[in-house]
RNA sequence: GGAAGAGUGGCAGAGCUGGUUUAAUGCACUGGUCUUGAAAACCAGCGUGCGGCAACGUACCGGGGGUUCGAAUCCCUCCUCUUCCGCCA
């Protein structure tokens, strides 16, 4: 959610960011009304801080007169409290609906881009950040798709999965397990040598936490709900990762904050179904390491750029291709103002799959999150927020099936090696 | 799940027979005096949001609601914690 102060400050440059994002002047008029619902707010606040004022003052003057005895002037000014109070209700029901309605404004203003996020409307206008420098790997005809291959070794299995819950939850067997426990553990070693700090969150979140990285309102429907204890399944370890500083002041040289967490997360998906969708690309229930930081403004994008280092670092350990993109305008998330996608080849489905998504949020996070921090001169200030994962498993996984396969079995990567156990799959 | 007790500012802890409480006091913290330096002592400052150029006003004593001219204080409800019982990985 962004500031309305700096809606005002920056109005004309604002605009000119969100068209970016595609938007035209029909939406661009919600930061004017933003303002005017805010100016509304403020007259309403200030009327009503009046009546409260006079209100309290009479209620003391009735004390000290009944004290004194005076019960005729008591009385009097006892109705003059009982019209006042009719003024109040009367201001702070127009002050709740207004901040309501600025409230709903602002949350469909979604985050500035930065200079540096290039325009465009679908992936398609992505940039390419930083290329795959060699040939991409060419596998022959009899290669077969993660899907297969997992049948084929008996290391994952999708109809298990349909029996025991339904569609999209993945049933891994044997070497599969292993290397899953494996891939978790090397991310979270890799995650605690680069200082962040190891976090195992709770798996289901209250409202509270929903809304302040802003899952609620907006992605509702993306969370699995638990009506009668009214909680989330979380969708990321994001969620409760990031919540745990919410509504904290720290110190200044507390930054940078660095967490790692790694949990199971839960996605209804609703929608998208066909080939995109098939085996591990997408699925409701996957396993992911995600690495957060909260940061002093100017030097937040710095620390964007080390996350994209380390997440970069763990697939080159993989020795699996990749390249980041820099994504447009159009496909940047709601709440980020700069994103780089890390995507791997697939040489079997031959196609990039996002494994990563590395963001730095500024303030829209820590607006809502009320995350700040003391600045030299004593003021209170927003903190950025940035995290990414590193990474997310079941594509991850996929990848190496597919591009590690061999006639004798699917070879595993040198750095996981100590973790698994095994050095083959066969 | 059942019973009892409790939730106050970074921490500790008064207030809780409703009205100088503008939330006492101590510790911690920040600045200063003193000191070669430190400690101690002393002096001063020291919560957050909103409105206001400011003075200041206003809201917040676990959350929400109510009673009252007036609520940290009384009532209802929810949440959390502690202790005991029950159940259980």
């Amino acid at each position: 959610m962004l500031e309305v102060s700096r809606i005002r400050a920056q109005k004309e440059e604002i605009k000119a960011a969100l068209t970016k994002r595609g938007w035209t002047n029909d939406r661009l008029e919600l930061l004017d009304r933003a303002i005017e619902a805010d100016d509304k707010r403020k007259a309403l606040q200030t009327e009503n801080d009046g009546y409260l004022s006079q209100r309290n003052k009479l209620s003391k003057e009735i004390g000290n007169l009944f004290k004194q005895g005076k019960q005729e002037e008591a009385n009097a000014a006892k109705a003059q409290v009982e019209e006042m109070k009719t003024k109040i209700a009367a201001t702070e029901s127009q002050l709740a609906s207004c901040t309501t309605d600025l409230e709903t404004v602002l949350l469909d203003i979604p985050n500035i881009p930065h200079s540096s996020v290039p325009a465009g409307v679908t992936e398609d206008d992505n940039e390419v950040a930083k290329d795959w420098p060699q040939d991409l790997p060419i596998l022959g005809d009899e290669a077969l798709p993660h899907w297969d291959l997992a049948t084929k070794y008996n290391i994952l299995d999708m109809k298990l999965g349909v029996k025991l819950t339904g569609a999209g939850f993945p049933v891994f067997r044997g070497k599969g397990s292993r290397l899953q426990r494996a891939l978790i553990n090397f991310f979270l070693d890799e995650a605690s040598k680069a200082g962040y700090e190891e976090i195992v969150p709770p798996l289901l979140v209250n409202a509270d936490s929903a809304r302040a990285t802003g899952q609620l309102p907006d992605k509702e429907g993306q969370m699995y709900y638990v009506e009668k204890d009214d909680l989330y399944l979380i969708p990321t370890a994001e969620v409760p990762v990031t919540n745990i500083y919410r509504g904290n002041i720290v110190k200044e040289q507390d930054f940078p904050i660095k967490l790692t967490g790694y949990t199971q997360c839960f996605r209804r998906e609703a929608g998208s179904y066909g080939a995109d969708v098939k085996g591990l690309n997408r699925v409701h229930q996957f396993d992911k390491v995600e690495i957060v930081q909260f940061q002093h403004p100017d030097k937040s994008y710095e620390t964007l750029d080390q996350m994209v280092k380390h997440v970069e670092g763990l697939l080159q350990k993989l020795e699996l291709p990749y390249r980041i993109l820099r994504l447009c305008g159009g496909d940047l998330s709601f709440a980020s103002a700069l994103t780089y996608d890390l995507e791997v080849y697939s040489a079997a489905q031959k196609r990039w799959l996002e494994v990563s998504s590395v963001s730095n949020f500024e303030t829209f996070q820590s607006n809502r999150l009320k995350l700040r921090f003391t600045d030299s001169d004593g003021k209170k200030r927003l903190a950025h927020t940035l995290n990414g994962s590193a990474l997310a498993l079941a594509r991850i996984i996929a990848a190496l099936l597919e591009n590690n396969q061999t006639k004798d079995g699917i070879v595993i990567p040198e750095a996981l090696r100590s973790y698994t156990g095994f050095d083959i799959i066969d």
